[in-house]
DNA sequence: CGGTATCCTAGCTGATACTG
DNA sequence: CAGTATCAGCTAGGATACCG
Protein backbone atom coordinates (compact mmCIF):
# COMPACT_ATOMS: atom_id res chain seq x y z
CA UNK A 1 0.00 0.00 0.00
CA UNK A 2 2.30 2.69 1.27
CA UNK A 3 6.14 2.46 -0.34
CA UNK A 4 8.84 4.44 1.52
CA UNK A 5 10.13 6.23 -1.28
CA UNK A 6 8.73 9.36 -2.29
CA UNK A 7 7.02 10.14 1.36
CA UNK A 8 8.76 12.48 2.87
CA UNK A 9 7.90 14.15 6.20
CA UNK A 10 9.46 16.09 8.06
CA UNK A 11 8.27 15.49 11.95
CA UNK A 12 8.27 12.05 13.54
CA UNK A 13 4.75 11.89 11.34
CA UNK A 14 6.51 8.37 10.07
CA UNK A 15 6.15 6.48 13.52
CA UNK A 16 2.53 8.00 13.79
CA UNK A 17 1.92 6.50 9.75
CA UNK A 18 3.93 3.34 10.43
CA UNK A 19 1.36 2.33 13.38
CA UNK A 20 -1.64 3.93 11.67
CA UNK A 21 -0.87 2.08 8.48
CA UNK A 22 -1.18 -1.42 11.11
CA UNK A 23 -4.36 0.01 12.98
CA UNK A 24 -6.10 0.89 9.50
CA UNK A 25 -6.01 -2.13 8.40
CA UNK A 26 -9.20 -4.52 8.11
CA UNK A 27 -9.72 -6.76 11.72
CA UNK A 28 -7.13 -5.11 13.78
CA UNK A 29 -9.60 -2.53 15.51
CA UNK A 30 -11.52 -5.26 16.27
CA UNK A 31 -9.22 -7.75 16.90
CA UNK A 32 -8.78 -5.29 19.63
CA UNK A 33 -12.12 -4.70 20.87
CA UNK A 34 -12.22 -8.13 21.32
CA UNK A 35 -9.25 -8.28 23.81
CA UNK A 36 -10.21 -5.71 25.45
CA UNK A 37 -13.50 -7.26 26.47
CA UNK A 38 -12.34 -10.51 26.91
CA UNK A 39 -8.19 -10.89 28.14
CA UNK A 40 -6.05 -14.22 27.26
CA UNK A 41 -8.04 -15.07 23.93
CA UNK A 42 -6.44 -17.75 22.30
CA UNK A 43 -6.65 -17.88 18.45
CA UNK A 44 -9.20 -20.02 17.74
CA UNK A 45 -11.60 -18.29 19.71
CA UNK A 46 -10.65 -15.18 18.34
CA UNK A 47 -11.40 -16.29 14.89
CA UNK A 48 -14.56 -17.76 16.07
CA UNK A 49 -16.08 -14.41 17.23
CA UNK A 50 -14.32 -12.83 14.48
CA UNK A 51 -16.58 -14.81 12.05
CA UNK A 52 -15.35 -14.01 8.86
CA UNK A 53 -11.45 -14.02 9.32
CA UNK A 54 -9.50 -16.21 7.85
CA UNK A 55 -6.78 -17.61 9.69
CA UNK A 56 -3.80 -16.50 7.58
CA UNK A 57 -5.30 -13.17 8.04
CA UNK A 58 -5.97 -13.57 11.67
CA UNK A 59 -2.33 -14.89 12.09
CA UNK A 60 -0.91 -12.01 9.96
CA UNK A 61 -2.81 -9.02 11.68
CA UNK A 62 -1.96 -10.90 15.21
CA UNK A 63 1.62 -10.87 14.31
CA UNK A 64 1.57 -7.06 13.21
CA UNK A 65 0.07 -5.88 16.66
CA UNK A 66 3.07 -8.10 18.69
CA UNK A 67 5.48 -6.58 16.62
CA UNK A 68 3.85 -2.79 17.31
CA UNK A 69 3.84 -4.06 21.07
CA UNK A 70 0.14 -3.83 21.64
CA UNK A 71 -0.72 -7.66 22.01
CA UNK A 72 1.18 -10.37 23.86
CA UNK A 73 1.58 -13.61 22.95
CA UNK A 74 1.33 -16.53 25.89
CA UNK A 75 2.40 -19.67 24.19
CA UNK A 76 1.81 -22.94 26.19
CA UNK A 77 3.97 -25.82 25.54
CA UNK A 78 1.35 -28.11 25.65
CA UNK A 79 0.04 -30.56 23.07
CA UNK A 80 -2.29 -30.02 21.66
CA UNK A 81 -0.71 -26.44 20.97
CA UNK A 82 -2.70 -23.31 23.22
CA UNK A 83 -1.70 -19.58 23.00
CA UNK A 84 -3.24 -17.07 24.33
CA UNK A 85 -3.35 -13.45 23.00
CA UNK A 86 -3.93 -10.41 25.31
CA UNK A 87 -3.09 -7.01 25.65
CA UNK A 88 0.02 -4.62 26.67
CA UNK A 89 0.12 -2.13 29.30
CA UNK A 90 0.79 0.35 25.97
CA UNK A 91 -2.64 -0.99 24.11
CA UNK A 92 -4.69 0.02 27.52
CA UNK A 93 -3.56 3.81 26.35
CA UNK A 94 -5.04 3.01 22.91
CA UNK A 95 -8.06 1.92 24.37
CA UNK A 96 -8.67 5.38 26.10
CA UNK A 97 -7.66 6.89 23.05
CA UNK A 98 -9.69 4.65 20.41
CA UNK A 99 -13.16 5.39 23.10
CA UNK A 100 -12.31 9.20 22.73
CA UNK A 101 -12.91 8.17 18.75
CA UNK A 102 -15.68 6.03 19.18
CA UNK A 103 -17.34 9.08 20.90
CA UNK A 104 -16.60 11.37 18.07
CA UNK A 105 -18.07 9.32 15.52
CA UNK A 106 -21.16 8.39 17.64
CA UNK A 107 -21.53 12.75 18.34
CA UNK A 108 -21.63 13.93 14.58
CA UNK A 109 -22.71 10.08 13.01
CA UNK A 110 -26.42 11.21 14.12
CA UNK A 111 -25.84 15.04 12.49
CA UNK A 112 -24.57 14.17 8.96
CA UNK A 113 -25.03 11.16 6.66
CA UNK A 114 -28.53 11.23 7.76
CA UNK A 115 -29.76 12.89 4.54
CA UNK A 116 -28.29 11.44 0.87
CA UNK A 117 -27.13 14.74 -0.20
CA UNK A 118 -24.75 15.58 3.44
CA UNK A 119 -24.89 18.67 5.32
CA UNK A 120 -21.29 18.78 4.22
CA UNK A 121 -22.39 19.43 0.60
CA UNK A 122 -24.77 21.89 1.29
CA UNK A 123 -22.30 23.68 3.35
CA UNK A 124 -20.27 23.85 -0.01
CA UNK A 125 -22.99 25.19 -2.23
CA UNK A 126 -23.61 27.94 0.79
CA UNK A 127 -19.96 28.89 1.13
CA UNK A 128 -19.52 29.28 -2.66
CA UNK A 129 -22.32 31.71 -3.18
CA UNK A 130 -20.91 33.73 0.02
CA UNK A 131 -17.90 34.40 -2.14
CA UNK A 132 -19.56 34.88 -5.05
CA UNK A 133 -21.37 37.82 -4.00
CA UNK B 1 -10.91 -3.44 0.68
CA UNK B 2 -13.70 -4.42 3.39
CA UNK B 3 -16.85 -5.97 2.56
CA UNK B 4 -20.32 -5.41 4.42
CA UNK B 5 -21.57 -8.93 4.55
CA UNK B 6 -19.84 -11.06 6.72
CA UNK B 7 -18.68 -8.46 9.40
CA UNK B 8 -21.29 -8.31 11.88
CA UNK B 9 -20.73 -6.59 14.80
CA UNK B 10 -23.03 -5.93 17.55
CA UNK B 11 -22.92 -2.56 18.43
CA UNK B 12 -22.61 0.51 16.25
CA UNK B 13 -19.18 -0.16 15.75
CA UNK B 14 -20.20 0.04 12.00
CA UNK B 15 -20.07 3.68 12.14
CA UNK B 16 -16.63 3.85 14.06
CA UNK B 17 -15.09 1.25 11.21
CA UNK B 18 -16.51 3.61 8.28
CA UNK B 19 -15.16 6.40 9.39
CA UNK B 20 -11.61 4.22 10.16
CA UNK B 21 -11.77 3.11 6.76
CA UNK B 22 -11.58 6.41 5.60
CA UNK B 23 -9.16 7.70 7.97
CA UNK B 24 -6.72 4.85 7.57
CA UNK B 25 -6.20 4.87 3.92
CA UNK B 26 -3.32 7.02 2.75
CA UNK B 27 -2.80 10.34 2.60
CA UNK B 28 -5.82 10.68 4.69
CA UNK B 29 -3.65 11.79 7.69
CA UNK B 30 -1.11 14.02 6.10
CA UNK B 31 -4.12 15.83 3.92
CA UNK B 32 -5.50 17.12 7.65
CA UNK B 33 -2.38 17.67 9.00
CA UNK B 34 -1.58 20.02 6.54
CA UNK B 35 -5.33 21.69 6.40
CA UNK B 36 -4.86 21.79 9.86
CA UNK B 37 -1.13 23.78 9.53
CA UNK B 38 -2.79 25.99 6.83
CA UNK B 39 -6.76 26.25 6.69
CA UNK B 40 -8.57 27.70 3.46
CA UNK B 41 -5.67 25.47 1.06
CA UNK B 42 -6.04 24.92 -2.74
CA UNK B 43 -5.95 21.67 -4.50
CA UNK B 44 -2.67 22.52 -6.59
CA UNK B 45 -1.08 23.54 -3.27
CA UNK B 46 -2.25 20.00 -0.99
CA UNK B 47 -0.95 18.43 -4.06
CA UNK B 48 2.48 20.04 -4.14
CA UNK B 49 3.20 19.74 -0.40
CA UNK B 50 2.41 16.25 -0.50
CA UNK B 51 4.91 15.55 -2.76
CA UNK B 52 4.09 12.27 -4.05
CA UNK B 53 0.18 12.08 -4.54
CA UNK B 54 -1.40 11.74 -7.45
CA UNK B 55 -4.52 14.15 -8.44
CA UNK B 56 -6.35 11.34 -9.03
CA UNK B 57 -5.95 10.02 -5.24
CA UNK B 58 -5.74 13.66 -3.84
CA UNK B 59 -9.17 13.94 -5.40
CA UNK B 60 -10.71 10.67 -4.20
CA UNK B 61 -9.33 11.54 -1.04
CA UNK B 62 -11.28 14.44 -0.46
CA UNK B 63 -14.15 13.96 -1.74
CA UNK B 64 -14.16 10.80 0.96
CA UNK B 65 -13.83 13.46 4.04
CA UNK B 66 -15.64 16.03 2.40
CA UNK B 67 -18.67 12.75 2.87
CA UNK B 68 -17.56 12.71 6.47
CA UNK B 69 -17.96 16.03 7.09
CA UNK B 70 -14.27 16.48 7.77
CA UNK B 71 -13.43 18.78 5.92
CA UNK B 72 -15.41 21.20 3.36
CA UNK B 73 -15.06 22.69 0.21
CA UNK B 74 -15.06 25.82 -0.69
CA UNK B 75 -15.88 26.38 -4.80
CA UNK B 76 -15.00 30.07 -6.15
CA UNK B 77 -16.89 30.33 -9.77
CA UNK B 78 -14.13 31.93 -11.40
CA UNK B 79 -11.59 31.48 -14.55
CA UNK B 80 -9.33 29.53 -14.05
CA UNK B 81 -10.82 27.66 -10.99
CA UNK B 82 -10.36 28.14 -7.20
CA UNK B 83 -11.27 25.85 -5.11
CA UNK B 84 -10.15 25.66 -1.29
CA UNK B 85 -9.98 23.24 1.56
CA UNK B 86 -10.68 23.76 5.25
CA UNK B 87 -11.77 21.75 8.47
CA UNK B 88 -14.91 21.60 10.12
CA UNK B 89 -15.38 21.69 13.85
CA UNK B 90 -15.98 18.46 13.74
CA UNK B 91 -12.14 17.65 12.43
CA UNK B 92 -10.71 20.22 15.12
CA UNK B 93 -12.19 17.64 17.53
CA UNK B 94 -10.59 14.75 15.86
CA UNK B 95 -7.47 16.53 15.68
CA UNK B 96 -6.99 16.87 19.63
CA UNK B 97 -7.96 13.09 19.25
CA UNK B 98 -5.25 12.39 16.72
CA UNK B 99 -2.81 14.55 18.68
CA UNK B 100 -2.96 12.62 21.96
CA UNK B 101 -2.93 9.19 19.19
CA UNK B 102 0.69 11.21 18.11
CA UNK B 103 1.84 11.41 21.62
CA UNK B 104 1.09 8.09 22.49
CA UNK B 105 3.34 6.85 19.40
CA UNK B 106 5.82 8.95 20.21
CA UNK B 107 6.07 7.63 24.45
CA UNK B 108 6.17 4.63 23.01
CA UNK B 109 8.38 4.50 20.22
CA UNK B 110 11.18 4.77 21.85
CA UNK B 111 11.13 2.09 24.01
CA UNK B 112 10.26 -0.69 21.51
CA UNK B 113 11.45 -1.14 18.08
CA UNK B 114 14.67 0.09 19.71
CA UNK B 115 15.81 -3.47 19.01
CA UNK B 116 14.98 -5.48 16.15
CA UNK B 117 14.29 -8.81 18.25
CA UNK B 118 11.32 -6.85 19.83
CA UNK B 119 10.53 -6.20 23.68
CA UNK B 120 7.02 -7.68 22.95
CA UNK B 121 8.84 -10.74 21.65
CA UNK B 122 11.39 -11.24 24.21
CA UNK B 123 8.21 -11.02 26.75
CA UNK B 124 6.18 -14.02 24.92
CA UNK B 125 9.23 -16.02 26.01
CA UNK B 126 9.03 -15.23 29.71
CA UNK B 127 5.81 -15.85 29.80
CA UNK B 128 6.01 -19.09 28.23
CA UNK B 129 8.51 -19.71 30.41
CA UNK B 130 6.38 -18.71 33.31
CA UNK B 131 3.42 -20.90 32.38
CA UNK B 132 5.61 -23.78 32.13
CA UNK B 133 6.84 -24.39 35.64
C1' DC C 1 -6.47 25.27 -12.16
C1' DG C 2 -8.82 21.44 -10.64
C1' DG C 3 -10.16 17.91 -11.60
C1' DT C 4 -12.00 13.16 -14.46
C1' DA C 5 -11.18 8.92 -17.46
C1' DT C 6 -8.42 5.15 -18.34
C1' DC C 7 -5.32 1.72 -17.66
C1' DC C 8 -1.88 -0.88 -15.04
C1' DT C 9 0.42 -2.91 -11.09
C1' DA C 10 1.34 -4.27 -6.30
C1' DG C 11 -0.37 -5.97 -2.35
C1' DC C 12 -4.04 -7.01 0.65
C1' DT C 13 -7.41 -10.40 1.33
C1' DG C 14 -9.63 -14.80 1.32
C1' DA C 15 -10.28 -19.91 0.22
C1' DT C 16 -8.27 -24.19 0.45
C1' DA C 17 -5.15 -27.54 1.83
C1' DC C 18 -1.71 -29.14 4.72
C1' DT C 19 1.42 -29.81 9.16
C1' DG C 20 3.74 -30.18 13.99
C1' DC D 1 -5.10 -26.34 17.97
C1' DA D 2 -2.59 -22.95 15.84
C1' DG D 3 -0.89 -21.90 12.53
C1' DT D 4 1.89 -21.99 7.40
C1' DA D 5 1.86 -22.60 2.17
C1' DT D 6 -0.15 -21.76 -1.96
C1' DC D 7 -2.99 -19.80 -5.19
C1' DA D 8 -6.57 -16.57 -6.96
C1' DG D 9 -9.53 -12.16 -7.01
C1' DC D 10 -10.15 -7.66 -5.98
C1' DT D 11 -9.07 -3.16 -4.96
C1' DA D 12 -6.26 0.62 -3.65
C1' DG D 13 -2.90 3.39 -5.55
C1' DG D 14 -0.24 5.49 -9.22
C1' DA D 15 0.95 7.11 -14.23
C1' DT D 16 -0.73 9.24 -18.02
C1' DA D 17 -3.72 11.77 -20.80
C1' DC D 18 -7.29 14.80 -21.38
C1' DC D 19 -11.10 18.55 -20.43
C1' DG D 20 -14.09 22.78 -18.88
Amino acid sequence: MYDEKSTKVECDCQAVLDTWKILGKRWSLLILKRLHSKENTRFGELQRTLSGISSTVLADRLLELEREGIIIKIIFPEIPPKVEYSLTVRAEELGIILTSLENWVGKWNSKIKTSPGTQAHLQTQINTLKKTK
